[in-house]
DNA sequence: TCTGGGGTCCTAGGACCC
DNA sequence: TCTGGGGTCCTAGGACCC
């Protein structure tokens, strides 16, 4: 069987676990720049706050007194997910962790009555350690974990765990379970299946295969197949990532290539810092620049470019560079740039680069390579103390907005200094 | 005035091969 | 006037997830 965790409005349960005062209110966490609600408390959808609104149709709610708002805070809630998953670990056979605030715990191993009361144990453990509640949803495949745990969060009877373990409590599970929120199906996919008529998973599953696979290809099948508790979503290998991304949004507009060019440079160090933490080296450097969407007055432009390296790089005056010829061939001059990022790909293990025949200067590869590394050395705070001429002292999430940010109670800027 | 960021996988179509 | 068939690989875009 698989269970899985999932915390209960993550960010906004990391801000309690600090602000005890914010329990029982109604609560939203922002997106960088204090741009969109990414979280709410119980309490705030109650109130009838969407997810994904922008901050400002709210706003008057928090001037009028009746909702608490807290800017992201990604330092912290990444420091207490690294705590919860780490006593799920102790628990499950196999851990997987899926995202910041969700595992899949493989339970194999665990004998079927043992399952509930594990996972109950579980709960208030994690609960009393860490101060986030959780909810698990237990049954023999992803999917239907996924419904199991939704379950487990709707239903105060269940205390926080749900287990599907019988083809009874599988069908009255899927008939109560609108196929919209089924793991899988996305917001374009359900429209299009309600107006066909299936408006459960329960309707789902009543399709003959054919049927799903004409309208959603393979990938509705995996989706039909697995709510049937049939395992086809595989355990993911903990293989590193294929890609990385770093981009923001500014905090005001941007017009001048030097001004944007600070902002890439900054994004690139980023990136080119993660793949040393991953072991890898990317083969690719893009760099995408966007005007304001919203902006229906300006006119618009959202260009990408990317460069080739010959040799496969993670050192920071090489991502760098490359970002920065990337950034020349996309900028034109005349628009106001809201957001720009770095994306780097076709990555592959820092310890098996494959040189090329001719023309490689491995002096300087060399030399770039031993930079990055005292880069490594003294930048431990996430702060650009040792950086090159073309990157902004301090952060590079630096001049983003956050009006409403609580304090790093457990970390310093980047996590990287722990407190013990 | 103000609208996030970071991933993965699949598919269709074009380029290219013989 | 008449103009084949069968593959693979790459890429961009779409859909999905959190």
């Amino acid at each position: 069987m698989y269970a899985l965790v999932d915390c209960n409005n993550f960010f906004v349960s990391c801000e309690r676990a600090f602000q005890p005062e914010l329990e029982g209110r109604p609560v939203v966490v922002l997106s960088n720049n204090d741009g969109c609600v990414v979280a709410r408390s119980n309490e705030s959808k109650a109130l009838g706050v969407p997810m994904g609104t922008p901050f400002f149709k709210v706003k008057y709610l928090v001037d009028q007194g009746k909702l608490v708002v807290r800017s992201s805070n990604y330092t912290l809630y990444g420091d207490l997910s690294a705590r919860v998953m780490s006593l799920l670990a102790e628990v499950a056979p196999k851990l997987e962790v899926y995202s910041i605030d969700e595992a899949f715990m493989n339970m194999d191993g665990v004998r079927r009555e043992e399952l509930v009361p594990v996972c109950s144990a579980l709960i208030k453990k994690i609960r009393r350690w860490t101060g986030i509640p959780v909810s698990i949803g237990i049954a023999e495949t992803k999917t239907l974990g996924k419904v199991a745990n939704h379950f487990a969060k709707k239903y105060k009877g269940y205390r926080g765990v749900c287990m599907i373990d019988s083809e009874e409590k599988m069908l009255k599970a899927l008939s109560l379970t609108p196929i919209g929120d089924v793991w899988g199906i996305g917001w374009r996919g359900a429209p299009k299946l309600e107006a066909q008529g299936v408006k459960t998973a329960l309707d789902f599953v009543g399709r003959p295969i054919e049927w799903v696979r004409e309208r959603m290809g393979i990938m509705g099948v995996r989706t039909w197949s697995e709510l049937q508790g049939i395992r086809m979503v595989e355990e993911e290998k903990e293989e590193k990532r294929k890609s990385i991304c770093t981009s923001r949004s500014f905090a005001n507009m941007l017009t001048d290539l030097d001004e944007l060019s600070l902002r890439v440079s900054d994004f690139a160090g980023k990136c080119a810092e993660k793949l040393r933490k991953d072991g890898t080296a990317a083969a690719t450097v893009g760099v995408f620049v966007h005007t304001n969407r919203f902006r229906e007055d300006l006119a618009q432009y959202f260009p990408n470019a990317s460069v080739r390296l010959d040799v496969p790089a993670n050192s920071t005056p090489e991502i760098v560079g490359a970002a920065l010829r990337a950034l020349r061939m996309v900028y034109r001059p005349g628009f106001e740039y809201k957001r720009a990022g770095v994306i780097v790909a076709d990555i592959v293990d820092a310890g098996s680069i494959q040189q090329t025949l001719f023309g490689f200067d491995s002096d300087t590869r060399s030399r770039d390579d031993r930079i990055s590394k005292v880069m490594d050395l003294v930048n431990t705070s996430g702060r650009n103390v040792l950086r090159l001429a073309m990157q902004r002292e301090g952060h590079y999430s630096d001049g983003i907005r956050r009006e409403f940010c609580s304090g790093l109670y457990t970390t310093s800027w980047d996590g990287l200094i722990q407190i013990r």
